[in-house]
DNA sequence: GTCTATAACTCGATAGAC
DNA sequence: GTCTATCGAGTTATAGAC
């Protein structure tokens, strides 16, 4: 008894892991508007509805597509944990690290959907400034108010090598080990966040 | 005689103007996937059509639209006439003195459409780095073969400064004056240029 | 030079068969 | 769970009247 029967057979078939990991590659590459679902559909070879069945929209996608298993206080750690005066190099340690890990494809998708416009920027804000500025600004604020500033301008030098290391990927920089990458730009950081900037 | 007769006047009437206006603001605030054409129509008050009819395709009106009336040899010339140990102060100056000037929404325009995905990578590598490449590493290139990376490193910082200050906006560093923004950065791009960055 | 009308295309989303 | 078929909205681009 029990001969083949028609129909599909039951159980997971790998399709929506693929369709996550299409849509991955797909935003992280394309940005979230020229990306289509079609496309996605396509590279994880399956119907484009079937996409819409487990996600329902475009939108919904996304944001499985790059929610990250990845929790801000962990990467931080080693940064709370050492010295003010080697904040800056830790700080590089850390972040290069998560962008340098199997997360680098949600990460790209996320700054280059913002970036390419449309997207809310009060979104990347809170990613990108309000968790780490908690975690930074007490310790490196001793000037009254220069904090916020001082971690604008780490920002500004990450999201410039995110641009022409991970997006652009212009080498040699694209290629060079993270160790060397950190020794580069860890006195960069240190000196924004210790060091003279003014007033 | 020569009454008022009916038709449109002849005569420029300043559309073409006005187009090549609201195609700058647009491209610049959601990048070039993100504009439609009848957006920039309805802005500069005109017919989707018009568009059509002076630029024949939106291509063609996004290479009018960014078509900057800026010489890089004469934005450099300050550079050049400098010192070597000036010339990190100097390219900031030169670099914001550009992004701080009228110019400043085709220069967006071209930065956020290459990072938003789809953009002719080896456009932007040519106009960021090939330009100022030529300039800067025979002056700075003393150790066989760091001059590409040290370039590259200056344009992380730079590109990165464009994101936070004039795509996302955040405060204090987008309103900070230019001159306070080289006191900060202008070290940063001088030890990139002719510091210590590794072998 | 400017506009109306519309062709031709692409996308996201839905309905329903299997 | 997966696919076919299709709808409706939005886009670029063209043809032609005025």
């Amino acid at each position: 008894m029990t001969a083949t029967r028609p129909g599909r057979r039951p159980g997971n078939s790998g399709s929506r892991d693929r369709i996550l990991e299409s849509a991955r590659e797909l935003f992280a590459d394309n940005g979230f508007g020229k990306t289509t679902i079609r496309a996605i559909a396509a590279r994880a070879e399956v119907d484009a509805a079937l996409v819409h069945h487990y996600f329902g929209n475009k939108h919904a996608l996304f944001v499985a597509a790059i929610a990250l298993p990845v929790d801000p206080d962990d990467v931080l750690a080693p940064v709370r944990a050492g010295p003010v005066d080697e904040i800056g190099p830790r700080l590089a340690t850390a972040l290069l690290g998560v962008w340098d890990s199997p997360h680098r494809d949600a990460i790209i998708a996320v700054f280059r959907t913002v970036i390419g416009g449309g997207g809310d920027v009060g979104l990347l804000r809170t990613f990108l400034l309000d968790i780490v500025f908690d975690e930074i600004v007490p310790r490196v604020d001793h000037p009254a108010g220069t904090g916020p500033l001082r971690v604008e301008l780490v920002a500004s030098q990450m999201a410039g090598l995110m641009v022409m290391r991970y997006i652009l990927r212009i080498e040699p920089l694209a290629s060079l080990p993270a160790g060397r990458v950190v020794e580069i730009v860890g006195p960069t950081l240190q000196r924004y966040l210790t060091g003279d900037v003014g007033c």
